[in-house]
DNA sequence: ACTGTTAGTTAGGGACTCTAACTCAAGTTA
DNA sequence: TAACTTGAGTTAGAGTCCCTAACTAACAGT
C-alpha cells in the first residue's frame, strides 16, 4: 500500500535526476538558451511529451537546475570555510577562493548558468536572489576579521545605508557574523563585495576561456587578488 | 561606368550596416545564440534568403559584429587615454576604467558578446585574439608608470616567461610602451592583467544584472578597485 | 471485477531555417 | 538596338523542431 506509493516516488525522483543530468550536458554543449524538454527526451531515449509529466516546461527545469547549482556552490564554499575554521583568516580566504574557482572550473557551464549572460526569455524567480546571497556567507564570516581601509570608505557608507534600509540584509549579516560580532557589518560587507567582485573577475574570465593563450595561471592571479585584499583589510 | 559601380558598393555597405544594426537589436532581445539571418530579414521587411547575398551565414555576421565591437571598445579606451594624456597616471587609470564601464553599460549585450558566455556552435576566428589584446593597449601605457610589488611577483614571473616565449606579445608590449620604456614589460603587463580582471569583475557583474537590488553603485566599486591597484603599483 | 492514478505513446498543429531555382532590373558591350 | 552580365530579390520546398491534445497500458487498492 504505502510501500508502493513510496516506490513510485523514488522512481519519479530518479527520473527527475536523470533529466537534470542530461539537461546539464546539453547546456554544456549547446548553451542554456537552446534547452528544451523535447531535446532532453530524445537523448534519454523516450518520446518527447513524456517529460512533461516531470517538469511543467523548460523554465521549470531551468529554475531547478539553477537552484541546485546555487546549493552546490554554497556547499562547496561552506565546506572550505569549515575545514579551515582554525586557520588564520588570510588562509581561510584563500581556501574559500580556491573552492570557488575549483567548483567553477570543474563545470564552467554551471557557473555561467549562475553568473554568466542571462538566459533570454527566462525570468528567474525571486527566490534565487536569496540563494545567491547565501553563497557568500562563508566570506562574510572570514572578512569579519578585517578592518576598513580608507579607499573603501565610500563603498562602506553605501552598504551601511543598504543595511539600514533593508531588514533582510541586516538579518542575513547578523546571522552570518554570529552574535559576538567584533566588526561592524558594513565593514565586513565591503570586504565581501570586493572579494566577490575579484573572485568573479578571475573565474569568469577563465570560464569563458579568455585566459586561453595567455601565459599565466589563473590560480596565480586569484591568489594575488586575494592577498591584495587581505593586505588591505589587514587579515593575519 | 565606375560611378555606377561605386553607387552599388555604397548601397551594399548601407544594407550591410542596417543588417548589423538590426542583428544587434535581436541579440539584445533574444541573445546571440538565437541570431539567424532569416530572423533579421523578417524584421527588416525583406524575404529571408535575400540576406544571404550580404553575409555568407550567421557565423559570418556574428564575426563581423564581434570585430566591430572590439574596435569600438578599443576606440573608446583609446580616446579616454589620449584625452587624459597629461594627467597623473592614477587619474588616467580612472579615466580609462570609466570609459570601459561606460561603453559596457551603454550596451551590455555587446559587452557580453565579447566577454560573456561564448556562443555555442560558434568558433571565433583567430584574429579576434589580437583584437582583444589591442583593447588593453591604453592600460599598458598607463601602468608602465608603476612598479612591481611583492604580492605580484609570481604573476610577473609567469608573464616574463610568456613575453620571452611568444614574440608577438613581446612586440605588442614594446609598441604600446613606446621606445623610451622606463618600466620592464613584465611589470607593466602584470598591472594590466590585474586591472583587466578587476574591470571585468565589476563590469560583467553589472552587465548581467547581479548588482541589482544590492544597495551599491557599481561606479563606487570600480573606483575602489582602481585606487587599490594604483596604490599597489605606486601610481601618483 | 471496477476504479483511479501514473507513465508513456502517437497524432497533429504551428513555426522556423536554410538551399535551390527562378524573375527582374540595370549596366555594359558589340 | 540587341545581347550579355551582374546583382538583388522572390517563391517553392525540404528538413527540423517544439509543444498540446487525446489515447493506451500497467498497476495498486477497494
Amino acid at each position: 500500500m504505502a510501500e508502493a506509493v513510496e516506490r513510485r516516488k523514488r522512481y519519479r525522483e530518479q527520473v527527475r535526476d536523470e533529466i537534470k543530468q542530461v539537461a546539464l550536458g546539453q547546456i554544456a554543449r549547446d548553451g542554456a538558451a537552446a534547452l528544451t524538454l523535447t531535446g532532453v527526451a530524445k537523448e534519454i531515449g523516450v518520446s518527447g511529451p513524456a517529460l512533461y509529466k516531470y517538469f511543467a516546461g523548460r523554465d521549470d527545469l531551468l529554475t531547478e537546475l539553477i537552484v541546485d547549482s546555487y546549493a552546490s556552490l554554497a556547499d562547496a564554499l561552506d565546506a572550505a570555510g569549515s575545514a579551515s575554521a582554525e586557520a588564520p583568516a588570510r588562509e581561510r580566504l584563500h581556501a574559500v577562493a580556491r573552492a570557488y574557482r575549483a567548483w567553477a572550473v570543474a563545470q564552467p557551464h554551471r557557473y555561467l548558468l549562475l553568473a554568466g549572460t542571462p538566459v533570454p526569455r527566462y525570468d528567474a524567480p525571486a527566490e534565487t536572489v536569496d540563494r545567491a546571497r547565501a553563497v557568500l556567507a562563508p566570506l562574510l564570516e572570514i572578512l569579519a576579521a578585517g578592518r576598513s581601509w580608507p579607499r573603501a570608505e565610500p563603498l562602506r557608507a553605501e552598504l551601511a545605508e543598504w543595511i539600514a534600509e533593508v531588514p533582510a540584509v541586516a538579518d542575513w549579516v547578523r546571522d552570518a557574523l554570529g552574535p559576538a560580532a567584533t566588526t561592524a557589518p558594513d565593514v565586513a560587507l565591503a570586504g565581501v563585495v570586493t572579494a566577490w567582485v575579484r573572485l568573479h573577475g578571475v573565474v569568469s574570465i577563465e570560464a569563458v576561456g579568455l585566459f586561453n593563450g595567455m601565459g599565466l595561471r589563473p590560480a596565480t592571479v586569484l591568489a594575488l587578488e586575494m592577498d591584495a585584499l587581505a593586505d588591505a583589510v589587514g587579515l593575519d
